[in-house]
DNA sequence: GTCTATAAGCAGATAGAC
DNA sequence: GTCTATCTGCTTATAGAC
């Protein structure tokens, strides 16, 4: 593992993000000491200092960084088009986004416990920012009848909860295909919203 | 805080793993020191090795004991009847059992990460057989036709982390009402395995 | 920018008195 | 069954050389 990397500042900084998220997402932020992160980057404990000022800094970095990458990528994806199509794209840009950040979506819910209270402030509002998103197309589409009545910040809760618990048993080597979840978790969640499926909308239409 | 118990044994226990489950909910497995939970106990550190060898061996007791409730509680529930009673009586077994347990709940999956694994694979191998109920109930739902075809343990698991993310954002003294939630919950988990809903229902009847 | 050395404190756990 | 005292080791973080 421990092996050195360049004297270069920008390059180290990237290794020891990347060492963090993998090495928080696997035994937690504070069963993980300086010592153990900066043995994994090829560092001396004294090194990561000047990286970050202290511990609690670093995670601070790590989710806003996290989650700031989220709010850039949601961008205008899911703000146009009928209800269904809308609620599609927040699913599918959601697990996208997350396939290759899926030990930053890990720990930006499993440490939010260990920031301080005014860090954690920043971050929860970040996430109500994000969350926002999919409860406004859920409104939509219950104003115009194209998802079924429900109480839509909760219903916001609980798909999200859905689609993050995908962290807690995905395995990289497992036997399912990403675009098979995918699929999987889009149907899901039009269920969830009430959004009519295939048959149902025949039979609607009949009606 | 820090209130002497009397010198019953099994009370100071009892009185150890309340303290202990309602403070590794706030702050963590880690971040929780002996020295801290002895003092919330009212007792010295020492004492607590009167109830637990060490730290670890705390952790998994207080983990095994809510999973076996949770099994004890189980029971029977929702292994007879129509496929759509079953997951409806399933879904309110699991809130109403977890209203007064949530903490345990909650860390019950939060510090997974914690155990040995030695202690994991144990701890997960309940879950693994409390989740079979429900999976079965997927199982036979979409054999009779009563749910939409689906990847049963995928949904399983997606119920489950859709049920546990309540512990996430619920505060007791928040504004929804526990029974509206378990309504809300109970549809919520209806729609994910595709039951009909009742205007649905009526639809398909004249179909 | 990274090192070695070290400060200062707290962790889990034990010994032995009462 | 609980206490006080203590051991040992690890923690975050800093000082100052290179």
């Amino acid at each position: 593992m421990a092996r050195r990397i360049g004297s270069d500042g920008i390059r180290t900084h990237a290794a020891i993000c990347e060492a963090a998220v993998r090495l928080i997402a696997k035994v937690g932020y504070e069963a993980l000491s300086m010592r153990r992160l900066a043995e994994e980057v090829g560092l001396g404990a004294a090194a990561l200092y000047r990286y970050f000022p202290n511990k609690q800094a670093m995670l601070y970095s790590l989710l806003r960084e996290h989650m700031s990458g989220l709010l850039e990528g949601i961008g205008e994806v899911g703000t146009s088009g009928p209800p269904e199509t809308r609620l599609d794209q927040f699913t599918r840009f959601h697990i996208q986004h997350h396939w290759p950040r899926i030990d930053s979506l890990f720990i930006s819910y499993m440490e939010l416990r260990s920031l301080t209270p005014e860090n954690f402030r920043s971050i929860a509002e970040m996430r109500d920012r994000y969350e926002h998103n999919l409860v406004a197309i859920l409104q939509d589409g219950q104003s115009s009848g194209s998802f079924a009545p429900m109480d839509c910040r909760v219903t916001a809760r609980a798909i999200i909860a859905l689609l993050n618990g995908l962290t807690t048993w995905y395995r990289p080597d497992g036997p399912i295909r990403h675009d098979e979840i995918e699929e999987i978790y889009c149907q899901t969640v039009a269920r969830v919203a009430g959004a009519p499926q295939r048959e149902e909308r025949l039979c609607l239409e009949r009606a």
